[in-house]
DNA sequence: GTTCTAGAAC
DNA sequence: GTTCTAGAAC
């Protein structure tokens, strides 16, 4: 039995603590003999061994008499072998449960032995008490192997010491039965995992020489009051709830590491090199072609292999029918790349310690230019896994990445990522993009793709080696060291040598990370505080026009953003001299950029936007609600608008309408509407560009609504007009438009309530009211100009 | 602008 | 008991 990780520092606490081992195993495993063993030798500790088939009175009882009969044994300070099959996740749940219950340590002990053994033994074995010898043995134990689920410490296990052999099984008799009453065995997965794939066939081959007598489903059932036919009829459903990525992931997890050069020992779980475990960048999303792709990859590989000492790669994709996968194999086989150093894995990326035995203390994301979680694949699934604490990490370090760069993110402990797979570092790398839905496509431009790829795959390799130069300064390169000794590693972290990397540099912050998750809220717009603060104070509660109202912190976020775009790269779509157009930090719609007013003093045309083309190609992502935002200062709101301020209000107009056609071109089937808020609630003159789905998490309340679909949403084209004829736009001082009644905007029905609202928005198809059809209030693509009246 | 939450509305 | 709103704090 070998050691497969780091022996938790549990120990102290749960000294003189008794423990709850369960079996699991097959009928004919050796699960009662494993438990008579030790407690034959064990003269230290007192043990009870809870047997389903046996509680009641020496006949079947039921779980929970199980259960029952554990807890008054723990109560005792007894130690608890629950000796049923407990083969699926859902059949050991309850009993894990004790744990919790009772501040005990749970142990599994698997006794994952050939199949053939186990039903040989339960073929001849007469008299054993669940009643399951003769012939019927074969298929029942076929069929419980099918649904074999091996327990993984996401379970709730302190330990799980899985044998697959006689040997094995005898070193976890002795290492039980020497157990005395204050000692504990270390915390962790010991031993290796099987293949699923390798059993079944096993059991197959065994079938077809054996007479398989009883070979249905009725045969089965009339099995008497066996551990055999209560799991057999136990629903399938284990792991309801979980999504169709997890469950795949479960499934493809138990085919286990695929060394691509046979000669190497399969025991992937057993080494504690540091590990970097990476999806393949830009081939599903991005559809980057694979054999290109596959080729990169071994060319990377070879390139860093050996330059990282005793560090692995290792590329991992869900799925052991993964192209991408074979593909790299193959290459790499072919180049004699060392399998110790380098080899492929199917698993789920996130899972790859608990569902896969594999220890990987670096993983990378597959991630998108924003650094955002969601999106689907790799990326929303390590989002998910990492919890808010990566989240909050990753902000901290970048707040986008381009194409071909990658950054290290130290996670913080209160990660699961970290707690339960031992993750220490995840690195977001971005890749070329050849999918034409998707930001930055490069439109089959392999040229470029391919150089993308290569400066991502650079970038990632880089960052891991950092990981590894800076843990090696610890006095082992050990996960356990490297996990003991995480914050301290990351204050070590060398400089990266490419400049679009950023390092890890994690600070005190996370000492509390919900209070730094606080703080981020307001992040995208609102780290600028410099400015706001201390730099133009007296402008930040200026009063100008006919209202009087001081601006609060929060709403300093555009003010700042159009005068320092600049620092706010991340958040903005663009740059002109006059304005800065960026994505709306919450989005009420599909679509929803602001184009905000810039800077003083210029008021020149439009044209000068088109030069910026190239710039937005890059930058945009499928963005949802757009606002274009005036560059100027004093020019906050509508009623600071006067004649002078035409052009300006033209050209942000005009802008606007560049960003509809750009999302036109995406969705044809969008309509928008242009127009700039009442009384806004940011300072700096923004100009709502907003898609009509109102398709949004952020549209919560009345106010959301009304304030895009009442007079409270003044129209940009009717504010030029009026600018234009008057000087001034028309401003009635109405505070009730906020909170008039909710009625659809299409159809003009009212509605009791948002979700209600919500709800039939996304049905109602009407024509818009004829207002909105009139003077190019609404903005839709060319092919639905004849909706109209 | 958002979040949080008490208490109203259902 | 749950859903939803609206006011306060930030």
């Amino acid at each position: 039995m070998d050691m497969d990780i780091d022996e938790a520092a549990k120990g102290e606490e749960k000294q003189g603590k008794p423990v709850v081992v369960i079996l699991v195993g097959a009928p004919g495993s050796g699960k009662s003999t494993f438990c008579e063993h030790v407690m034959r030798s064990s003269s230290a500790r007192p043990w009870v061994r809870v047997c389903q088939d046996t509680i009641k009175n020496g006949k079947a009882g039921t779980k929970a008499q199980c259960i029952e009969s554990a807890m008054n044994a723990l109560k005792d300070g007894k130690s608890v072998f629950i000796d049923r099959c407990n083969l699926e996740k859902e059949q050991r749940d309850e009993f894990v449960k004790l744990g919790g219950s009772t501040q005990v340590d749970v142990h599994a002990v698997v006794l994952d032995l050939p199949a053939k053994l186990c039903i040989s033994r339960s073929v001849k074995r007469t008299g054993h008490e669940g009643n399951l010898q003769g012939g019927r043995a074969a298929v029942v134990v076929n069929r419980m192997l099918q649904k074999k689920e091996l327990p993984k410490l996401s379970e709730g296990f302190a330990r799980i010491t899985c044998c697959q052999s006689e040997s094995d099984v005898q070193s976890a008799v002795d290492a039980y039965s020497g157990l005395g009453p204050l000692d504990t065995l270390p915390s962790g997965y010991f031993g290796q995992k099987n293949t699923g794939a390798k059993v079944q066939l096993g059991i197959m081959r065994f079938l077809k020489k054996t007479d398989g007598p009883a070979n249905t489903e009725s045969t089965l059932k009339s099995v008497p009051d066996s551990n055999a036919s209560r799991i057999t009829e136990e629903k399938e459903t284990s792991s309801k709830g979980t999504g169709s990525l997890s469950e795949n992931s479960r499934k493809e997890s138990k085919e286990g590491a695929e060394l691509f050069v046979g000669s190497v020992g399969g025991d992937v779980s057993l080494n504690n090199s540091p590990t970097l475990a990476f999806p393949s960048i830009s081939t599903a999303d991005f559809q980057f072609d694979i054999e290109k792709a596959s080729d990169i990859i071994v060319e990377k590989v070879i390139e860093f292999v050996n330059k990282l000492g005793n560090a692995r790669l290792v590329l991992v994709d869900l799925s052991h029918k993964s192209k991408i996968l074979s593909l790299v194999r193959a290459k790499a086989s072919e180049k004699n790349i060392d399998s110790n150093k380098f080899f492929t894995f199917v698993g789920d990326i996130t899972k790859l310690h608990s569902g896969g035995g594999l220890h990987c203390n670096v993983i990378a994301n597959a991630a998108n230019w924003r650094l955002k979680p969601g999106g689907g694949g790799v990326n929303a699934a390590i989002f998910s896994a990492g919890g808010p604490s990566l989240e909050v990490a990753t902000k901290e370090q970048a707040q986008s990445l381009y194409p071909g760069s990658a950054v290290v993110v130290p996670l913080p402990a209160t990660s699961p990522l970290f707690s339960r797979e031992g993750v220490t570092h995840v690195i977001h790398v971005v890749g070329p993009n050849m999918n034409p839905h998707r930001p930055n496509c490069l439109n089959n431009d392999y040229s470029k793709g391919c150089k993308v790829l290569r400066e991502a795959y650079t970038s990632l390799f880089e960052g891991f080696a950092t990981i590894v130069r800076t843990q090696a300064k610890s006095p082992k390169g050990s996960i356990e060291n490297l996990q003991a000794k995480l914050p301290e590693s990351q204050e070590h972290s060398d400089s990266a040598s490419r400049n679009h990397f950023t390092n890890s540099n994690q600070k005190t912050k996370r000492e509390d990370p919900h209070k730094y998750e606080r703080s981020k809220r307001s992040k995208a717009y609102q780290d600028d505080t410099e400015d706001s603060n201390t730099g133009k104070p007296d402008l930040s509660n200026k009063s100008s026009g006919s209202r009087t109202k001081s601006w609060g912190s929060w709403a300093q976020a555009l003010y700042n953003t159009a005068m320092h775009p600049e620092k706010h790269k991340d958040a903005v779509l663009e740059i002109s001299d006059d304005v800065v157009v960026l994505n709306d930090l919450y989005p009420k719609a599909k679509r929803h950029v602001l184009v905000v007013a810039q800077r003083e003093g210029l008021d020149r045309l439009s044209d000068v936007h088109k030069e910026h083309l190239p710039l937005l190609r890059t930058m945009h992502e499928a963005k949802r609600h757009v606002l274009v935002v005036a560059q100027r200062e004093g020019l906050d709101r509508l009623s600071d608008v006067h004649k002078e301020h035409l052009p300006l209000l033209r050209t942000m107009h005009e802008v606007g309408l560049k960003w509809v056609e750009k999302f036109l071109h995406d969705d044809s089937s969008l309509v928008f509407r242009l127009g700039y808020h009442l009384d806004p609630s940011m300072r700096q003159l923004h100009l709502h560009v907003i898609s009509q789905d109102f398709d949004s998490t952020h549209l919560k309340n009345k106010k959301h609504w009304n304030s895009f679909n009442t007079a409270f949403f003044r129209d940009s084209v009717d504010v030029v007009e009026e600018v234009s004829s008057d000087g001034k736009a028309k401003l009635k001082d109405d505070d009730s438009l906020l909170s008039m009644e909710l009625r659809c905007h299409r159809c003009r029905s009212a509605h009791p309530n948002i979700p209600r609202l919500k709800s039939h928005i996304t049905n109602c198809q009407a024509t818009f009211p004829s207002t909105l059809l009139q003077n190019g209030r609404l903005v839709h693509a060319p092919s639905n100009v004849n909706i109209g009246p």
